[in-house]
DNA sequence: TAATTATATTTGTCATAGCAACTATTTCTA
DNA sequence: TAGAAATAGTTGCTATGACAAATATAATTA
């Protein structure tokens, strides 16, 4: 269906590629029998590599923000792989502590994610890679620029 | 930041890029006064261009789904942008109308949506453009082919 | 140091989106 | 043609995300 493609703006194709990707996420995380979402495996990967982070530190490297980080955390907490510490430097934020469970839940699932990171670059360059990322970060920052009135 | 660019997936990016390519939409139709989200907006523009098509049509065309159409358009008819009128061929569908007023949103808005598409491609080619969309679309080609176990 | 301002987090409300289950029709098939 | 299967749409439940308002604590300033 090319011309489904020609005639939609680039809002509508990006939204569809994102959707499917995390739907894909989804399915490997079903498949490998954890209960997870793509947003929440976001945050105990970030989680992995810097433990003991607090929200507002997710926040920020995952371009999310701050409520919808306190809702998952929330969640993950429920699951038993993640633990709020208060933090003795600054009584009003948290330490997010990744537990055992939640360790052993990015160990299982990190092969699968570098999988399915691989397979979205199939029939690509390096380069293709490169030049997509790099064209998605100027479109960003031309919208960053943009006062809107 | 640059480290945080390169620590990210390009899911995380593709989000972020997303995300804000929709608060400038959101940002634009605040401006002018019009009370519409960017996926409302998405919706009453296809149908600016191809009036009276079903549900079913619209979730096509748009890659949406059939639940996510159905509550959207309650929205559009609660703001009477929007009728549904029983399709006479097949009973189960509606023909969505745009009604004089959503066409009227439409065309009020129509020229600052085409200032927006063209701002995400400041300082790029058009050749970025089509290497853009020709790279997004073999992302979601390559999830598209996989069969998750 | 008291008062103001800034920051980290939470909570409420709404919109979007996925999935599953349901109704009403239509289409297919034995 | 009767019964089964498919299709269009709706509704319920949950998760994510935006924004605003609130609380608690920290940092700044007069």
């Amino acid at each position: 269906m090319p011309s489904l493609i020609l005639n939609n703006s680039y809002g509508t194709l990006i939204e569809r590629t994102l959707r499917l990707i995390k739907l894909r996420y989804l399915q490997t995380f079903r498949a490998a029998n954890i209960d997870i979402t793509p947003e929440q495996w976001v945050l105990i990967d970030k989680l992995y590599q810097s433990n003991g982070i607090s929200q507002n530190e997710l926040a920020n490297i995952t371009f999310k923000n701050a409520p919808t980080v306190s809702r998952i955390i929330d969640l993950l907490c429920k699951k038993g792989w993640t633990k709020r510490s208060r933090s003795s430097e600054d009584r009003r934020s948290y330490n997010i502590i990744l537990t055992e469970a939640g360790s052993q839940i990015v160990e299982t699932l990190l092969p699968k994610v570098a999988h399915l990171r691989q397979l979205g670059w199939k029939n690509m360059t390096e380069q293709d890679h490169l030049k997509f990322i790099q064209i998605l970060n100027q479109i960003y920052e031309n919208y960053e620029d943009e006062e809107i009135s």
